[in-house]
DNA sequence: CGTGACATTGATGCCTTTCAAGTAGGGTGG
DNA sequence: CCACCCTACTTGAAAGGCATCAATGTCACG
């Protein structure tokens, strides 16, 4: 069941300086410190329920979650997949838009509605950074929308890799990743399909494929070995700047 | 080719409410008074090019334009479609991450970069009216995830006639639509799969069945009557509450 | 060592794409 | 004013990719 988790200094704070936090200085690290708090959730674990009250303004510390909608028939179409300083929640708003669900243990910060809310009118480094932030999911949407509405499962299977790659390494300060790569995935074969569009068979069929063609090696089903990270990028529809082709 | 276009008073503006510039108060649209200015396009004329330098920052007044990324091979898929009070551009960045194109003759208002980018710094009502609006477009970009992702041809016709007649009825100040119902569509058949994820040919025998199936009525092929909108919400899977179904 | 969740593999069918041809509407020039 | 033409749209036939249904395999855990 979901636990309060001791709280951590901000000082200490893996996501300091990626998370809605990043540009506050200290005075108003000291009010986030008073009024934050921790939570843990174990793997399966709903954070949130899309049309149930929303309680807290969350950043995830570590861990993974999914943000999906699920049609009446049960089709699901996972709409974002929540890393550490991904952010759960919204200003002014009491309701979740869709079901956030732990993929593996998670930590999240976590601020009352409308403690967060007044933070956020009060706080110019925060707004900023939520702007920004905001603005950068909003170009990561959009750019999931030409995978999943042009890419065909290869590509999309490819796309998925090549894109929790990047974020792990920019996760960790490194640049761009190149050659060979080792990736774990945070999350099941089921959880992969629902974000990429596809059945579970399908999913699997390609990556079995792709570790035909040599693209991927397996080192357990939940991680694989990438020898040339440039070739998986190349199918996923990219130019080797590491930018969608022209 | 795009032609600046007299200024408009914004007291008379038809996005005055709606826009980035929303919540301003008098002295606060006066400065943007000062510092705008506009710009029309006519249908089929880019407004931005992905990679290239956004010189400025623009707010559609008047008309329709698409954003879309293309791939190498062609395969293009439109990431938004812009209505007016739609914004293009984002605080800080130079240069255009989607092209951008003038679906219909459209007018634009517009302020250069560097001046919106002071804006938003200075004027916290433009900030939190643009996070405001940053997070309903993410909301809308990862609802349309969903249509992508998981929906069939003929759902994907159906959620588009019915966003089109939502957004329409929501900008002219009307509640949810009901019953009878017209719509004009802004833009071509190619436009409208692009904006899918469909080839025109599949679009096209969706539509062709939809009429056979009374869910639709030609007015001409760029307008139709909807005798129960509900019913066409109900195929574009949502149900009778106008959201989506549990 | 049995059990259950997760993953892979196989066979078949269907929806969408692809390739191709035909139709309709709008504008232009004779 | 009408024939012509261009573009947009529609319709048809065939192919292909992904989904579906079904079974088998694998690993962790009790």
């Amino acid at each position: 069941m979901a636990q309060s988790s001791p709280n951590i200094s901000c000082g200490n704070c893996p996501i300091r300086h990626n998370a809605v936090c990043a540009e506050c200085d200290k005075d108003e690290l000291a009010a986030l410190e008073a009024a934050k708090s921790y939570r843990s959730f174990a793997a399966g674990e709903p954070l949130a329920v899309s049309g149930e009250a929303l309680t807290h303004f969350s950043s995830i510390v570590s861990g993974c979650a999914s943000m999906s909608r699920t049609l009446e028939d049960g089709r699901r179409q996972t709409v974002g997949l929540l890393l550490p300083s991904d952010f759960i929640g919204r200003p002014g708003r009491a309701t979740a838009a869709y079901d956030v669900v732990a993929l593996s243990d998670t930590v999240v910060c976590r601020f009352e509605r409308r403690t967060f809310d007044g933070l956020v009118r009060d706080t110019p480094h925060i707004a900023t950074r939520l702007l920004t932030m905001t603005l950068d999911e909003l170009d990561a949407a959009r750019d999931w929308a030409v995978v999943l509405g042009r890419m065909t499962a290869r590509e999309k299977v490819a796309a998925f890799l090549v894109s929790l790659i990047r974020r792990r390494a920019a996760a960790t300060g490194q640049g761009e990743p190149a050659g060979d790569v080792a990736v774990a995935l945070p999350l099941s074969r089921e959880a992969m399909s629902d974000h990429l569009g596809l059945t579970i068979e399908t999913t699997s069929r390609q990556i079995t494929a792709m570790k035909k063609d040599g693209l991927i090696q397996a080192i357990n089903t939940r991680a694989f070995r990438i020898p040339s990270f440039e070739a998986l990028a190349l199918i996923a529809g990219e130019d080797d700047d590491g930018g969608p082709i022209a």
